[in-house]
Parts: C-alpha cells; structure tokens; sequence
DNA sequence: TGGAGTGCATACGGTACCGTATGGTCACCC
DNA sequence: GGGTGACCATACGGTACCGTATGCACTCCA
C-alpha cells in the first residue's frame, strides 16, 4: 500500500510540469516552451525533466491533453441552462470568453492555436473543442427557439467574434469599450426568432 | 565573358529578403523567422543579409513597415465605395477577409498579430492598422444611415469575426460552409436601419 | 543495514542560431 | 589597368537549446 502512496507524487510532479508548460505557453507562445526554460522556472535541472518526461514532444502532448480535458468541462458547465434561461447562458458565455477577466484563458487559447497551425496534434485536439463549444452553443440556441441553420450560424459567429476580439488592439477606436462589447452581444445573441423573449432578458 | 551563363549573378535587395522574410512569416511563424535559414531559402549566405542589415530586428521591423503599408493601401481600396453600394462593399470586406481565397494574407495576418502579443514595435502596428481598418468599415455602415453607435458596432463585429474565424477548425461542424458564411455575413452587415436597402441588396 | 528504486544534478556531445571579422569577386570608371 | 566600392563567402566565437549518460542523495523495505 506503501506503493500506491509513493505513485500519485510522480504523478503530481508531471502535473507541475504540465501547469508550468501551460504557464509559459501562455506568456512566450509554443516556440518559447523549451525545457530548460521550463527547469530554470521551476528551480531544478532538465535532469528532472527527462524524468518525468521522455522528451519535449512528450510534455507537449500531455499539455494538450490536459488544455483539451478542462476546455471540454468548462464548455458542459458554461452551456448547461436552465430551462427557460437559455439566453442569458449565451450571454454569459460570451462575456466568460470576451472580457479581459479571463485574460490568462485567452492567452492560453491563443497560443495553443497558433501552435495548431503548424502541428497536426494540436489541430485534431482543437478541432475536437471547436466541434463540441459549437455543438453546445448551438444547442442554448436551438432552445430558445432559433432555427438550425440561424442557430449554426450564430454560434460559429459566437466564437469567431470572441476568439477574433483577443486578437485585436482597438484602445483608440472607442471611448466605451463597455457598451460596445454590450452591443455585440446583443447582436450575437438576439435573432427575430425570438424577440420576445430578448426584450425581457435584455432589461 | 565565358561565365554568363554559368553564373546568372542575380543580387539581392532589401526588398528581397523583406518579401522572402514575409514568406518565411506566414509559413513559420515570428519565431522561425531566422536569419540563416532565410539566407538559405536564398540561396546565399547570412554574410549577405548583414550587408543590407545591420541585424535581425532591423529586418523585423522592415517587414512590420512594408506589411502596415501594404495594409493600409488595401483598407482604403477595399472601402472606397461608389456612393449608394456601400452595403455592397460592407459584403465584398466581409468576403474577401473571409474566404479561403486569401489564405496567404490570413496566415500572414496571423503570424503579425500573435508577434504582436510580445513585441511593443508590432503592437504598434497592429494598433494603427486596426484603427484605419475600424475607422474605415464604420464609415461605410455610416453611409448606409447605420446609428453612430451601432456602426462601432458591427465594424468591430466585423472584424472580430473575419479573424477568428481564421482561428478556428470546423470542417466537422457544418456540411455546407458556403451557406454558413453567406448567413454570417447577413448578421454582420443588415440593421434594423437599413433593412429596405439590406432586402434590396440581398436579393 | 544494505540493496533497490526514486528524483534530481552534473557533465557531455551535438545542433541551430546570432553577429563579427575578413577576404574574395565582380562591375564600373577614371 | 589599377583603384574603388558593391555584394557576397568563409570562418569564427558565443549562446541557447536538445537529449543522453552517469553520479549522488534519499527513502523504503526485507
């Protein structure tokens, strides 16, 4: 039994691993994780690294492993509603993604992103958290009574909205980034489908 | 005279390398932009680039200047509508950002905004192009008799959308893409304030 | 108490870069 | 035809990595 105690620490240091590559990941993109980077930060020597991991690609891997994992539980948890406060879920979901509250998130998303771009890994897992955000935002559509094809195409513009305002820089376009943003979830959110029920939530 | 033929002694500017760093850009990424390795697609080596360059960062911020020019050219091409189109061209912005068409000047525009994320002198660039570009696209919903307000809107919209949509990997989502984007466009573009000139335009 | 395994340090060879120093090779022009 | 400058090659020192080999301390248990 003795055992069993000592394997969650090896386990709980590859975790450290992974959550400061995730750290990094965020700050300098994926062409700035590299593994004595990585030891120096977490004061010790890659001969830890090599340990624990059998080579860059190895803790790459885990990285997206773990990215993919917590993006699919927070996608069931954000888009899971009440019945009857569907809107409101999609309101929320875009302000969870859009405001700078969740800067590390987007940073993270970002990278991990561009990282896809180039390696055919990170494409399938972040095709995989596209295809399920999609299918879950499109399901708090279809909901509130918008019709498939409305509710596919303002679900993909959901995303690509939040996903394309972290990439901009607009501090000298607007005075009131606050209604502006405010105003393009309305936008996103309220179809002629469902009018009604968008006067009420949006007061 | 003999060695004409055997020696087509073609020299390099600096416009060269910039075009061919650009290229390098698109495909790798800022951080594979590197100076042996572009001498190489060259076919010359490094001892050229650093008579036209006094060092990296000099290059850098030569592709920053002629990519911001080049930008900005297109914005105002890309904008300047015969007076009572202006919704046509709000479509044909949304078009020509979006499609697959210009997948080189996505993946370039890609490879700037996420340099962007960690040099200041890109940020600035970035920061100036989407001004114009903002500035510019408000103008045409302007013309269209779109509110001040919803104009910052939809522009901010609009291009939040053309690039995150760049992001994001959905051949699994939907099967007819071309009608997904036709009706994303649709949101973007048609107000409540313009609907008779929208159902006019549209048809 | 002495093996056995765990977790990390140290040292090493190799690669890919950066930037400099220096020399060579043309073209062009008095 | 010798000098001058534009353009590029070669060679070098230095840095930052990767991955491997090996040693060292520490724990756990028979």
């Amino acid at each position: 039994m003795e055992n069993k105690l000592s394997k969650p620490r090896v386990q709980l240091d590859r975790n450290a691993w992974v959550s400061a590559a995730t750290e990094v990941l965020a700050e300098e993109g994926i062409a700035g994780l590299r593994v004595e980077v990585l030891a120096k930060r977490l004061k010790v020597t890659k001969g830890s690294f090599y340990w624990h991991f059998q080579d860059r690609r190895d803790l790459l891997l885990a990285v997206l492993q773990v990215w993919k994992d917590g993006r699919i539980r927070d996608i069931v948890k954000q888009t899971r509603a009440q019945p009857g406060r569907e809107l409101e879920q999609i309101y929320h979901v875009i302000d969870v993604y859009s405001t700078s509250r969740s800067r590390r998130g987007a940073l993270i998303e970002l990278a991990v992103r561009d990282w896809a771009r180039r390696d055919p890994d990170a494409a399938a897992i972040v095709a995989e958290v596209d295809d399920i955000r999609l299918r879950c935002a499109r399901d708090l559509f279809l909901a509130c009574g918008v019709p498939m094809e409305e509710a596919s195409s303002r679900c993909m513009l959901l995303y690509a909205y939040v996903f394309g305002i972290s990439l901009m820089i607009y501090d000298k376009f607007d005075s009131d980034v606050a209604r502006l943003k405010r105003d393009i979830a309305d936008l996103i959110a309220q179809s002629a489908s469902m009018k009604l029920k968008a006067a009420t939530a949006a007061s």
